[in-house]
RNA sequence: GUGGGCGUAGUUCAGCGGUUAGAACGCCUGGCUGUGGCCCAGGAGGUCGGGGGUUCGAAUCCCCUCGCCCACCCCA
């Protein structure tokens, strides 16, 4: 095979093709109950703002990035997220300026270069959503319970929703010491990645597997008990609504972000039957975010969807079968069919019917197949003993049923759908 | 970036030193000279990922390389 595509990075052929279109329509249909307006944005930025917007020291960042140099010498990269593209939209339109508060929901290819593995691509796709310029936790719970009743509304029931609160600026880095004191008493009990992670990353010591290091920090200090007032009142208040909307959750203090610019309410949406990579959403709030990238000082909360992952879950759940055909199959025998046919089929196509036809005249017995194969509900037959006639056979393939109409009166035969 | 597994027909895989490399499914043709699914018969389709080596002989053993998958890391 000379050419394939790039390592991480597959095709979407027909075959699956509902299962993306379903989930699609539905997230636009739902998201759109809860005021979320769709918005397009460009898949290259500069480099500098997923820099300022994710944070210098992430590993998407530093290693994942796709990333070049234009003829103008900008640095330019393909995005790894949603998030920075759209605040940087809001800010560039001036949409604050008009309404303050916005809502919007953005569906793309994001690029990471990581390491493929199962759910893990180096091009995947995310529906995310974003609602700027609300502090209120209402608006976090009405979020969660949103991409909820999502995942539910597309049949999947497989899944927790999953909620933190990381503290703020103030608490955060409060807390961080203490684990980070905590980690270093248990040092010589870590393996080596944790002992790494004390420097980098220290809430990441929660989720590893050794067995030394899950016994270790059992006794951690955990971020619930180290809130500040204003963050333990807001997560207090967040909890309070999500039961007000009668939306299932667990309280999970070792959910971690990886992009800086998370702060008080995390969420993710897991599953556990995916493997390794059992997050199927993931989001939470970004206050500040928005007066980084050059913005005022609004506050902000999102999530976003991996595309791929829920795909996975459909599948799993048989929720990604095919849509039915509505087809109608032309089996045309001879040129003098087929010239009577064409214009007749071109018309009934511009009437909304959906038509397939043989093109290369094959046996009527060979286009039967063919018809069938594709599930066509109807085959309409012209061959030299209908041309004569001026008419054409119309086989249910269902019943079997035939019955023999005007060339001319066909159109009458289907039903009319919507162009 | 690190580790493990696997690359044989369109697909899923069997063969793991010895004649012309197999199966199932799919595809094509015929049985049914103008009627699909089921059945039956036949057929097409493979540089055994690539390169090098060992051997009388390599899909099979060794080395290198490329690719895919899974896991770590990290994350949607």
């Amino acid at each position: 095979m000379k050419y394939s595509s790039i390592k991480g990075m597959s095709d979407i052929m027909p075959s699956e093709i509902s299962a993306w279109q379903k989930l699609e329509s539905t997230a636009l249909e739902v998201f759109g109950l809860y005021g979320y307006l769709e918005i397009r944005t460009p898949i290259v930025e500069k480099t500098d703002l997923f820099v300022r917007g994710i944070g210098s020291n992430t590993m998407v960042v530093e290693k994942e990035m796709y990333s070049f140099k234009d003829i103008s010498d900008d640095m330019l990269s393909l995005r790894p997220e949603g998030t920075a593209s759209v605040i940087r939209a809001y800010i560039e339109s001036g949409a604050y300026q008009a309404e303050g508060i916005a809502k919007y929901v953005y569906i793309g290819p994001m690029f990471r270069r990581e390491r493929p593995q199962k759910g893990r691509y180096r091009q995947f796709h995310q529906i995310g959503v974003e609602a700027i310029g609300l502090s209120d936790p209402l608006i976090d719970a009405e979020q969660i319970a949103m991409g909820d009743f999502f995942f539910k509304k597309l049949g999947l029931s497989d899944f927790t929703t999953e909620i933190n609160s990381l503290g703020c600026k103030k608490c955060r880095p409060e807390y961080n010491k203490v684990f980070g004191e905590f980690l270093k008493t248990k040092h010589a009990r870590l393996c080596a990645d944790c002992q790494r992670r004390i420097l980098t990353n220290p809430l990441r010591a929660f989720d590893c597997k050794n067995p030394d290091c899950i016994a270790a920090i059992k006794e951690a200090p955990l971020i619930g008990s180290h809130l500040c007032k204003e963050c333990s009142d807001h997560f207090l208040s967040v909890q309070k609504r999500l039961n007000q909307l009668g939306t299932k959750f667990v309280v999970n203090h070792k959910i971690v972000r990886g992009l800086d610019y998370y702060m008080r309410t995390a969420f993710e949406y897991t599953t556990d039957k995916l493997g390794s990579q059992n997050a199927i959403a993931g989001g939470g709030r970004y206050d500040g975010l928005v007066h980084d990238l050059g913005g005022p000082n609004l506050p902000g909360v999102g999530f976003a969807i991996g595309m791929e992952r829920v795909i996975m879950l459909m599948q799993a759940s048989n929720l990604a079968a095919a849509a039915e055909s509505d087809m109608v199959f032309f089996a045309l025998l001879g040129e003098t069919a087929r010239e009577k046919a064409i214009p007749v089929i071109n018309s009934l196509r511009q009437d909304g019917i959906k038509i397939e036809l043989d093109y290369d005249g094959h046996s009527l017995k060979s286009q039967m197949r063919r018809a069938d194969k594709m599930a066509a509900h109807t085959v309409v037959i012209i061959g030299d003993e209908e041309v004569a006639k001026g008419k054409a056979v119309i086989r249910n393939m269902r019943t079997k049923e035939q019955e023999e109409v005007n060339i001319g009166d066909l159109a009458r035969h289907f039903v009319r759908i919507e162009v």
